[in-house]
DNA sequence: CCTATCTGAGTAAACGTTTAACTAAGTATA
DNA sequence: TATACTTAGTTAAACGTTTACTCAGATAGG
């Protein structure tokens, strides 16, 4: 049997509010003598409050939910770090919630976390999300958006990396050194986030007075081997061309591989620009040239807004657009 | 407001009563009639259980909480996701817990899973742990390491892998393939898991009757940043080697990067083999040979296992050691 | 000395469920 | 017809806290 604030309170000889008021730290009204009656009792005992029962009178459970899509990819690890840190410094704690970018699964996910009464949830949508069901209109706990955009949903934040400029920056710099038929594997043009990029592609494109590319697009997903494929694709059907720019970084480790195997050089042959940065861009050789989104920031960012907002703080940002950095590593010359 | 069981009661004019039983589906001796009124108005009402009242009386959340050093390190995500699906599957929920192996920030997160009443908890330690503090003893949730061993604690199972045998055949393949001068960038020797593989290494080495090698054991901690300082050193200080049997494969890759600037090649020059098989292993160029850990298995096994042990099902194994397997790819030769 | 104020602590309701015990009505049994 | 058993549902206690309100005693003011 769990020790409860009632043994407490019989074995300090005092009410279980007073217990409750010096667990609380309610105490500038309990004498010193009872406080540390109290406490000894509490060490001794080796008591620990039932946050359930709090939870139910308070109606807080200090929860935080976070949806993603999926922690195996790489991307979302650093940002779950990021959440988890905020999060815990607030004395908040996490329910994490993979949601393999599938809608079904997203909505029972969101369903428990209700159920669980989470505080708040931070929301990586699903990139196949389009419309919102009931479910999601008649939510009623906040939700801060992270990366990827929830449109049709009232948010409580949103925090995005400005990816069409990050994609422009990037594009300008291929350009500059001499790139000139550049092709880009983007992420499912459904999701904003890719639609951004390929803007960017697009942009820096036309500044630079570079002839239009549209020819040059690659509908990917994502992924290392969607890549692999279409890097090998190009290659086998002789497609012209001196560089890549990936629409992130598991599509440019694929078509490292690819490139590998077939006995192109990096970047000699070919120059290749990924986007996210993850851990493995820089542990690679050639290093690979990304564009840096600052995901630790954004899910601590994110967590910070949420609890912010839960806590009716009023001053904090509501959106939060961050900035893209460009690292120049090996892949490119 | 939310809606409650209560107002559900009400508007289908049953008693509470028989509004949780449909919840529940303890409806056997329910009409289908109000079943199905109950049911409607639930629907209609966008009604969602306060799983946190229920809790209350049940003494079960529901919830897991899984406490790993670092969702960071690559080797952590898949085994997370084992966790997850593995719990979703039988409808619990999993609270995550980042310890950066550090004993305090253990046990405070262990303190706060058991206020938040977690049926159980997915526990890998961290390798700095020796000793057991009173917080550990006094822990009467169930607990299931995984990946690690926790001396000196009860649990309720244990996940583990053969890292001896998984390093000795390792070793084994690296002699058989003509290398004789085999270093061993090692992990923390304090845990367990280097122990283990470090004899592995060793017997590999008195079983094909080579040298015996202890001045080729270098100590790190598993990560990508020792593994390329150390093959630096080595090559800088000309010591003679022909391989590296990198205790993970973050030192691995960092040794990769290394050996990519000091321009020498893999596996003509120098062969590597890592350990745990992680997402990059392939990815790589030349692929990484290593010793497979089947890191989500362990994940999923140990939610299983635990689930099954909090429903005191019993004939579940409590102990599990999994085989790993050599992935032989290009950076062997 | 009487009253008003303050101090430190206690009382009890409330939070939203589950579930054992109960009940009223209907059905089968003798 | 009287009795026992089913069936379909209700009642109310319990889970472990927080907190608004109450209260007795001490202190201060006039």
């Amino acid at each position: 049997m769990k020790v409860t604030i009632k043994q407490i309170a019989e074995l300090a000889g005092v009410s279980i509010a007073t217990v409750s008021k010096v667990i609380n730290h309610k105490d500038q009204k309990i004498t010193h003598q009872t406080r540390d009656r109290v406490l000894e009792v509490i060490k001794e005992q080796g008591y620990i409050p039932n946050r359930i029962a709090s939870s139910m009178v308070t109606k807080r459970t200090k929860t935080l939910g976070l949806m993603i899509p999926d922690i195996t990819n790489p991307f979302f690890p650093e940002l779950a770090r990021g959440v988890e840190d905020g999060a815990n410094e607030m004395g908040y704690t996490l329910i994490l919630c993979n949601s393999d970018n599938d809608l079904q699964k997203e909505e029972s996910y969101l369903e428990m976390l209700q159920e669980k009464m989470v505080d708040g949830i931070i929301f990586t949508a699903s990139s196949r999300r389009t419309t919102m069901s009931p479910a999601f209109l008649r939510l009623n706990t906040p939700v801060v958006s992270v990366d990827r955009e929830i449109e049709g949903l009232r948010l409580e934040g949103k925090i995005t990396v400005d990816n069409e400029k990050g994609a422009f920056e990037a594009v300008c710099y291929l350009i500059d050194k001499g790139y000139r038929k550049i092709y880009h594997i983007s992420g499912p043009l459904s999701s904003k986030t890719a639609k951004d990029r390929y803007a960017g592609f697009l942009r820096a494109h036309e500044e630079k007075g570079v002839l239009p590319v549209e020819e040059h697009l690659i509908e990917g997903n994502y992924t290392s081997t969607m890549g692999y494929d279409h890097t090998i694709r190009l290659i086998e059907e002789s497609v012209d061309f001196d560089s890549l720019f990936c629409g992130n970084d598991l599509i440019a480790l694929g078509a490292y591989k690819a490139l590998h195997e077939k006995n192109m050089r990096i970047p000699e042959d070919i120059g290749i620009i990924g986007f996210d940065d993850i851990y493995m861009a820089e542990i690679v050789s050639p290093g690979l040239t990304t564009v840096r989104q600052p995901s630790y920031t954004m899910g601590y960012k994110a967590a910070e807004m949420m609890i912010a907002c839960i806590k009716n703080k009023d001053g904090v940002r509501k959106e939060w657009v961050l900035e893209t950095k460009l690292m120049i590593r090996g892949s490119t010359q």
